[in-house]
RNA sequence: GUGGUUGUAGCUCAAUCGGUUAGAGCGCCGGACUGUGGCUCCGGAGGUUGCGGGUUCAAGUCCCGUCAGCCACCCCA
């Protein structure tokens, strides 16, 4: 067997290529669709741009090297550093609020486990200029909208919605101030799983008393207004944003998919507000996507300072669930028309129908071999062809061909100059 | 990077206690059905049992290493 790829990386056969197109164009066709621009940069940059300003989550894990020049460079491991240079560059240019997006390919060397590799698409939705939380709730929109446009519900995906703003202010009113927040964040993220013990022992070291514990272990229970103005009357100020933006999803007719949830605070340092990330809803998979509101990142790495905030929405996950729910496609008819000669004669008038249908734009296969008829038609099942055309000295003699629909077996015989009209009228039909 | 677990045709799997030439289905290729596909029948190709070493008269099977996949951790774009 010759080389394999390298470990994480893929190999997109035809019907993989077909899901990741599937995926690809529901991206496009929805973030469109919301009024974003696509852009896009290079693949490898300076290292520097991801040690330098951006999170110390992600250099660990570069994929980095040098290059024969001997400059240090890594393959792009997330493209926020990249669209923070782009819009520097024109951010005096160009008219706010920014909607930019992107569907970059991205790095990352580490062990690859399930739904996690080394290499992968994401989707980019990046809204840059906008404090408000009606921009939140648009970016979230657009990304329950790509899963609906792939044919899930609000029963196969969820989004968790939390806000980094109203967090802050829960945990100072449990007792747990700034100068442990990023422990009581972490711990929060945790919770209910097997490292949570680990972090509420730092906490409980960092000098958080077990009311305040308590109080965190709470949150997850939270999940409604109610109980937030019930047991944080105080702070219920605090997630007036965070409530705009729900109303809005809620207006929008998006409600049904969205779910509050505190324990969610995404890995990334430099989130500022509202934090979602999207689930499969039966959690059996990792996060399909996750975002939020970074309003002082640009300033840090750009030089510029504008709120923003975004998501980045992988092909990995998604893909695997599309695949479990039954809604990916079918590898798609290579060819709809396939045209079979008779008797090697009528190769000529196979070539020319062949490339007048192909002309105008259906998809057409022949055979390129002189086989017998019966093993041209199997090919052209195999192919998946809707129909068949037989070209045969006996209708050719009169200016014909037989057309055969090969799902119903019917055959009908069809003058040449008119076959393209019949092809499309029979294509038209049932579908 | 750490720990656990699994590796047999393209795919899904079989092979007794360590015992002849590692099998089957699907898929693929070819043929029969002689101007018409799906069905059926016949034939064929395809394996250094992931790779390397060790134990043994004998290793797909036992041991060690390594590589790869999966799971958990780290981390989470």
């Amino acid at each position: 067997m010759p080389l394999q790829a390298l470990p994480g990386f893929r190999d997109f056969f035809p019907e993989e290529f077909a899901l990741r197109a599937h995926i690809f164009d529901a991206m496009r066709r929805v973030a469109r669709r919301y009024g974003f621009e696509e852009y896009d940069g290079p693949p490898l940059e300076a290292l520097e741009l991801y040690t330098d300003k951006s999170g110390d989550e992600i250099i660990g894990q570069l994929y980095s090297f040098a290059d024969k020049g001997g400059r240090d460079v890594a393959l792009r491991p997330e493209m926020t550093p990249t669209l923070a240079r782009m819009v520097a560059e024109r951010a005096n240019g160009l008219k706010k609020p920014i909607r930019w997006f992107s569907i970059p390919q991205l790095f990352r060397y580490e062990r690859q486990q399930r739904g996690r590799l080394r290499e992968h698409f994401q989707l980019n939705c990046d809204l840059i200029g906008e404090p408000g939380p009606l921009g939140d709730a648009e970016v979230i929109a657009l990304a329950v909208d790509v899963m609906r446009a792939l044919g899930l519900t609000a029963t196969d995906v969820r989004v968790r919605l939390s806000d980094r703003r109203l967090l802050a202010v829960l945990l100072e009113e449990a007792g747990i101030g700034t100068a442990r927040q990023a422990l009581a964040f972490q711990a929060l993220d945790k919770l209910g799983r097997s490292e949570y013990g680990p972090r509420r022992k730092a906490l409980h070291e960092a000098g958080a008393t077990d009311d305040a514990i308590a109080a965190l272990e709470s949150l997850p229970s939270i999940t409604t207004w109610a109980d937030l103005e019930t047991r944080f009357p105080a702070a219920a100020g605090a997630g007036a944003p965070l409530r705009r933006t729900m109303d809005a999803l809620d207006a929008m007719g998006l409600g049904d998919f969205v779910d509050l949830d505190l324990t969610i605070v995404r890995g990334l340092a430099y989130y500022t507000g509202t934090v979602f990330e999207l689930f499969d809803a039966q959690r059996s998979l990792r996060a399909i996507c996750g975002g939020g509101r970074y309003d002082n990142l640009l300033d840090r790495i750009g030089g510029v300072d504008l709120p923003a905030l975004g998501f980045g929405m992988g092909d990995v996950v998604l893909g695997e669930l599309l695949k479990e729910r039954g809604v990916a496609p079918k590898a798609p008819a290579s060819a709809e028309v396939f045209l079979v000669t008779a008797t090697p004669e009528d190769r000529p008038a196979v070539l020319k129908l062949a490339h007048e249908l192909r002309d105008s734009g259906i998809r057409v296969e022949y055979s390129l071999a002189d086989d017998k008829i019966g093993k041209q038609m199997k090919l052209a099942d195999a192919r998946g062809a809707r129909m068949a055309v037989v070209v045969g000295p006996d209708e050719r003699a009169r200016g014909a061909v037989v057309l055969k629909d090969l799902r119903t077996g019917a055959q009908q015989e069809v003058s040449m100059e008119t076959l393209a009209d019949a092809v499309r009228n029979l294509m038209g039909q049932g579908r």
